[in-house]
DNA sequence: TGCTAATATTTAACATGTTAATTAAGTTGG
DNA sequence: CCAACTTAATTAACATGTTAAATATTAGCA
């Protein structure tokens, strides 16, 4: 599921190539860091992962669906970030475990409703206060102002990158 | 291996939870926004791995083991943020297609010592150049300095949560 | 020395990521 | 109305992520 202290904890970096503008220090590249900075935040949240006993990604959808009034297979995908191949296998797997309910979109067949069962939402609702917690720990931790100038950040390379092609 | 265009581009965003602090929008909490930037980032180098046919990761590992002189299999594991496991696999592949070489070390016969072939050395070495021109204009995009930034407080970030379990 | 614990890597099993192909249902223009 | 195109979701095939177990080797210590 997630691997949080055993493994990837303080890396010793061997070295040769420091080049110059400190960019190309070949362990430390931006998408490296965002992997990393990723993993620690995910890890974070890994006692619910365990308790409920779904994965980062399953977690993501029930979230999602439970929030969201009724939304499509689609939609959900762009909202959480992953694909729909991915999506349509998770789906599979906590609708056998009726977490969720798909349903055919009367006004277009070719698109799939997607709503959270009661015991989804149960699940949800529980965690939600241990999750809001935690959130609060890291801004306190990290800074309240930082971390929302990261997330700014993140948002603008995001943008930034997606304009360039 | 990536998928830069025809999904994931806007995302329409349906509604309901919005809660006062801004941090419970599920389809933009930290993890999501992080992997949405990683994505956007390493779609900038895709060219490459298309052109020498490797995944991102297999680009990781020939990139490291060729900027450095020659490095455990642990090592590499933990400077790249690939897992053992994973890392094994690769290598296996790699190996197969003459990119990288393993011998056991002498001094310790549990360790693997991974090189990089001449081959992956050319590829590598051609690809360095267009690779910090891609580096160049992101940060000219972006801005050197909020690039920089961005960097420091995805370290400060990882540094802050490895700090609290 | 010899037994036990720790370390490095691999393998296994299952979940997800990625690309391409497939299926089904809507849309469009003649 | 229908053939050609588009869209939504699924399936297939292969690579990687994750956890646990297996293997081999080394370190520690009675």
């Amino acid at each position: 599921m997630n691997n949080s202290d055993s493994k990837h904890s303080a890396p010793p970096i061997p070295d040769k190539d420091k080049s110059s503008h400190g960019l190309n220090d070949f362990s430390h590249t931006l998408p490296i860091r965002l992997l990393r900075a990723r993993h620690a935040a995910v890890s974070q949240f890994q006692p619910i992962f365990r308790k409920y006993n779904v994965t980062e990604q399953q977690w993501r959808v029930l979230r999602m669906v439970t929030s969201a009034s009724a939304m499509t297979a689609g939609e959900l995908s762009q909202a959480i970030f992953i694909s729909m191949p991915s999506l349509s296998r998770i789906m599979q797997s906590l609708e056998a475990r009726n977490l969720i309910r798909r349903h055919a979109n009367k006004d277009d067949l070719r698109k799939t409703m997607v709503s959270s069962t009661s015991t989804a939402q149960a699940m949800v609702a529980e965690a939600a206060i241990w999750s809001d917690t935690r959130y609060s720990d890291i801004a306190q931790w990290f800074g309240k102002e930082r971390l929302e100038q990261l997330q700014r950040l993140l948002d603008d390379l995001v943008q930034t990158l997606d304009q360039h092609q």
